[in-house]
RNA sequence: GCGGUCGUAGUCUAGUUUGGCAGGACAUCAGCCUCCCACGCUGACGACCCGGGUUCAAAUCCCGGCGACCGCACCA
């Protein structure tokens, strides 16, 4: 761009910027675009890769996290069993005069003294019922409602050709784990804690996406399930991020109307009870770390806390990690919320697959334990064919009841059954309990990758001099280096291909650039980010050094071919700055 | 989904009121020039959102659709 244009404002610039240099751009332009859908093109595709990589090393590589792929097609049962059929839905009716349209619960809500969880529960024809019975009318016009419809938010379609085979796209990664819990754990050579994460795409059909990469209908989501025992809820990692700051938006804060932040140390959030779990407040400073790294400063973020009535529908507590952005405000990016056992529950209790993990005490404990011997031979002939299932409910029953009751009036009233004393041996008896059986609870950092891809790029986003430039850290630039020759005549293009090939074969991503003048390609370079570019002039033919300049600085430093390479490699993975590439000019 | 505003090359735009050969700038590409920050010169590529209607003739007028932007309801 030669010209600025009028003072856009950031998110048009930045979106304009990566439509023309092929970032992303809405998918299927050609019939006229649809709203919701977004397509990457080579710089963007490799901008998330790059990100994505970095939540890999973060959590897969230092965390020892297991990543696991899974279908986005799920059979219906799977969003019974989650929850979502029931609740990623809203009923909606609209206005026959205005037209305008509403959440039909909430304005029953509004009218009727009910709750917000029992407006929630109603069906729609209880919902058309209260609203005629009410005489709910139009908040706006006064006009009356139309049927009362659910909108679905899932994607649904039909898994092979039998239409009652329902699926749906996933909206979130999450359930793709959970199913897979048994698998999983034995991955994890049955230990707790554990962490299980994917990247993957969700569908979500929402009513109006109209804010580009901010709310797409299909879109990647990075959801890490991390599975430990409630007992033993305390974090191995804490201390190595105790002393983190984060920026808190509490619920407390938020119920008197203010945005005040909390700014607390890890450990003084969990000390004063505003984070309530350990791996949570760790997530949270890692993810306060992982935006730093992706160029959002700390005063950028914040935590804010949902209200009870803004959680989703298995979530005890949760953080949604926001980052500022200049058109849209505080935009949500991660979030965190504490699943607790709901997931595993249903899907144990809806399966009838076993879910439940076994932990071995350190030292078995020997308990005495009052246990009840229904005598066969006495109650065969009392009960007869009853007799098997007398004793199989006798065996269900609390010991010390019974032993009191026999006691007490010499007899024990099992349902319709008399019990007495010599039908039953009550004896002490020593059990050894090796261990416990529990299912695990799990707190879930999510990431919604198309939304830290955007603040990474609003964030790298300035103008210098009149030109845009794309500050990336220099880890998550799409293309690392460029390599020009000063002029494309007198044998300097000669030496710079070679130079070119040299990197990319060294494993380097290279850009050769040899249209225009030396002072455009630095101009187009920037304006993707490239954070190096090497130029070869005329004494490079005499002496076998190159000049490389700072994408963010311009200044320029002086250094030799051969020791490109390291050089280079140093500089990438951060053991080295600018100034220590070569010598200064 | 509703209301308002608006759709002309990759981008910005002239033309739309009053129907009559769609023009410019920047970008891109090719070449010339050029010893370090979007210089200059020559040339090339490239557009009326889609569909229907009115008309001898539609970018222009009418209808429908799609999309975008700005405001209301959902969300990573």
């Amino acid at each position: 761009m030669a010209k600025e244009p009028r003072c856009p404002d950031k998110f048009t610039a930045v979106n304009e910027l990566a439509r023309r240099r092929g970032f992303f751009w809405q998918s299927y332009e050609i019939y006229g675009g649809v709203s919701g859908f977004a397509t990457y093109g080579s710089l963007g595709a490799r901008l998330k890769q790059n990100i994505e990589r970095k939540l890999r090393e973060l959590f897969v590589n230092k965390l020892g996290i297991l990543e696991i792929e899974s279908p986005v097609i799920t059979p219906e049962r799977v969003f019974e069993a989650s929850g979502h059929i029931e609740h990623f839905k809203e009923p909606m009716v609209g206005c026959l005069k205005c037209k305008k349209r509403f959440r039909a619960d909430h304005l029953v809500q509004g009218c009727v003294k009910i709750s917000e969880a029992e407006a929630e529960k109603l069906t729609l024809t209880e919902l058309k019922e209260m609203i005629e019975k009410n005489e709910i009318h139009c908040p706006e016009c006064g006009g009356t409602f139309d049927e009362v419809k659910q909108f679905l938010t899932m994607f649904k379609t039909t898994i092979g050709p039998y239409s009652d085979a329902v699926g749906y796209g996933r909206p979130e990664a999450a359930q793709g784990i959970f199913v897979e819990f048994k698998r999983l754990y034995g991955m994890a050579r049955e230990k707790l804690p554990f962490g299980a994460m994917q990247i993957g795409r969700a569908l979500r059909n929402e009513i109006s996406p109209r804010q580009g990469l901010l709310r797409l209908r299909e879109f990647t989501i990075v959801d890490l399930e991390f599975f430990f025992d409630p007992e033993e809820p305390d974090c191995y990692m804490l201390t190595d991020v105790e002393n983190e700051r984060l920026r808190l938006l509490l619920a407390e804060t938020r119920l008197k109307n203010s945005e005040d932040l909390t700014e607390v140390t890890v450990k003084e959030a969990l000390k004063k009870g505003y984070i309530k779990l350990e791996w949570q407040a760790v997530f949270m400073a890692l993810a306060t770390k992982l935006l730093n790294d992706l160029g959002v400063p700390a005063e950028k973020q914040r935590f804010i806390e949902k209200l009870p009535w803004e959680r989703a529908h298995y979530s005890l507590q949760t953080f949604d990690q926001e980052v500022l952005v200049e058109r849209w405000g505080w935009v949500e990016v991660t979030a965190y919320a504490c699943r607790s056992d709901y997931d595993l529950k249903r899907h144990t209790e809806f399966s009838g697959q076993d879910m439940y993990v076994f932990k071995e005490y350190e030292k078995s404990v020997e308990k005495e334990q009052l246990v009840i011997k229904p005598i066969m031979s006495k109650l065969g002939p009392i009960f007869k064919k009853e007799a098997a299932e007398v004793a199989e409910m006798l065996s269900k029953t609390d010991a010390k009841e019974v032993e009191a009751s026999l006691k007490n009036s010499g007899h024990y009233m099992l349902g319709k059954y008399k019990i007495l004393p010599e039908h039953v041996g009550i004896q002490r008896e020593k059990i050894v309990e090796r261990g416990r059986r529990f299912i695990p609870h799990v707190v879930e950092p999510t990431f919604g990758s198309d939304r830290l891809f955007y603040v990474a790029l609003e964030y790298a986003y300035r103008v210098k001099d009149d030109r845009v430039l794309l500050s990336f850290p220099r880890d998550i630039a799409p293309v690392q280096v460029g390599v020009y020759p000063l002029l494309s005549k007198d044998g300097l293009p000669e030496k710079a291909l070679p130079l070119h090939k040299m990197l990319v074969d060294e494993g380097f991503v290279a850009e050769y650039d040899e249209a225009g003048s030396i002072g455009r390609r630095y101009a187009r370079a920037d304006e993707v980010g490239i954070p190096l570019g090497i130029t070869v002039d005329y004494d490079t033919l005499n002496d076998g050094t190159v000049t490389i300049r700072d994408r963010d600085t311009w200044k320029q430093v002086r250094s030799r071919i051969d020791e490109l390479p390291e050089l280079l490699r140093k500089f990438f993975g951060w053991k080295i700055n600018f100034e220590d590439l070569g010598n200064p000019i």
